[in-house]
DNA sequence: ATATATGGAGTGAGCGTTCACTCCGTATTG
DNA sequence: CAATACGGAGTGAACGCTCACTCCATATAT
C-alpha cells in the first residue's frame, strides 16, 4: 500500500539523517543505512535514484521542517529588534534540542552538496523556504528601516550563522552549556553586532 | 643527505595540504599524495606512521605558521580595542590570502581529528601555541579590566571565530568580496558583539 | 495469473597499507 | 687506488578490505 511505501521512505530517510550525523557521509554505508531502516539494500535504490540523492532529500526534509517550526512562533506584533532576537534564539534552541539534525546539517554545508546548493542559492535568486529565507527578509527590513548596519546579505548571515552554528556546536559536543540566560547574552551580542 | 630528506618530507605535507584543501579527505587518497609529491607511495609511511598521522602534522605546520604570522605583527602599544581589531582584521586576510591553508583547516576542524583536538585542548588546558592562545590572552585581558562582556570563554570564541570563519569562507568560494573597506566595517561589527 | 515490491548475495572499483625489491652512496678490503 | 660488500632510502605492484550499486529469485498484492 501506498501507507508502507511511505513508511519504507521515511525509515531510510530517517535512518540516513542518524547515520550521517552520527558517523559523517563515510561512515554511512548503504548497507548499514538499510540495516538501520530494517530494509534490504536494494530497497533504498526504489526510493532513491542513488545515494546523492538520499542525502538531498534528507537535506530537503529538515529544512522545511526548521523553516515551518521557527515561521511558526513567529509574532507579527514585535518589534524588529524582538523579531530578530526571536529568531536567533528559537534556531539556536532548536538546533540544540536536535542534535542529530544539526551534525547532519553541518555536515552537509561543509561538503560539496551544500557548498553546491549555496551556490545556486545565491547566483540564481532562487528563493526556496528556507531558514535563511527567514533572516534575509529580516535583513531586507532592517536596512529599509535603517536599523541595522550597512553591509551586504552575506556579511549579515556571516554576522548572525556564524556565533550560532559555532555555539550549538560546541554545546552539542558538551564544550560548554548553554541555557537559557546564556542564550539570552549570547542573542543579545549577535544583535549588537548587527544593530546600526 | 639530510637536506634532501627533508625535501621529500616537505613535499608529501604540501601535497597534502593543496590536495585535501581541493578536493577532501577522501578525495586525496595516498596515490595521489604520492604522485603530486613527485615520491613513491612507499616513500610516505617512511615519513609518516599513517594517514592521520600526515593529517596532524599538515596541521601542526599550519598552526604554528598562522601563529607567528599574526603574532609578528602584534604592537604592544596598542590599546585593547586596537589589538583585538588587529586580530581579527589580521586573521581574516591572512585566511583569504591563502585559501587553501583555510580550506585544509576547516576540513580538519569538521572531523573527528578537529573535534578529538579540541576536547583534548578545552578540558586538558593544554596551551600549545595555537591561534586561539592568541584570542585566549585577548579574553583573559579584556575581562580583567571589564572591556569585554561578562561571557564564557567559548562564547567569546564563538562569537569571534565564527563570522570570520563564515565570511573567509564565502569570500573564498566567490559568494562575496571582501575588501578593505568591507574587513574594516566587518571586525567592527565583531568588536560590537564583544564589547561591554 | 500477472504485476509489482523486496532483499541481499554478488560485482567491480577504489581505498590505505605492506613488503620484496632496486638503487646508490659509503665503508671495507686487498 | 680499485674492487667489493653493505645499509638503508626509495619504490610500486599486490593485498585485503569496504564501498555504492546491480540483478534476479522470492514474496506480496491485485
Amino acid at each position: 500500500m501506498d501507507l508502507e511505501k511511505k513508511d519504507k521512505k521515511e525509515s531510510i530517510l530517517l535512518a540516513t539523517l542518524e547515520l550521517v550525523a552520527e558517523h559523517g557521509f563515510h561512515g554511512a554505508p548503504t548497507a548499514m543505512i538499510a540495516e538501520r531502516a530494517g530494509v534490504g539494500i536494494g530497497t533504498i535504490y526504489r526510493y532513491f535514484d542513488d545515494k546523492d540523492m538520499l542525502i538531498y532529500e534528507v537535506h530537503r526534509e529538515l529544512e522545511l521542517k526548521i523553516c515551518e517550526y521557527i515561521l511558526s512562533g513567529f509574532q507579527e506584533e514585535y518589534s524588529y529588534r524582538q523579531r530578530f532576537v526571536y529568531f536567533c534564539s528559537v534556531l539556536l534552541q532548536y538546533l540544540i534540542d536536535n542534535p542529530k539534525e544539526f551534525k547532519f546539517m553541518e555536515q552537509f554545508y561543509n561538503s560539496p552538496y551544500g557548498v553546491e546548493l549555496r551556490r545556486d542559492r545565491i547566483f540564481s535568486e532562487a528563493p526556496e523556504c528556507e531558514n535563511s529565507c527567514i533572516l534575509k527578509d529580516l535583513f531586507e527590513q532592517g536596512r529599509k528601516h535603517g536599523l541595522i548596519k550597512d553591509v551586504p546579505l552575506l556579511i549579515f548571515f556571516a554576522l548572525v550563522f556564524g556565533p550560532i552554528i559555532a555555539a550549538a556546536r560546541d554545546h552539542i559536543l558538551g564544550f560548554i552549556t548553554l541555557d537559557d540566560n546564556l542564550i539570552g547574552s549570547f542573542v543579545e551580542a549577535c544583535w549588537d553586532s548587527v544593530k546600526k
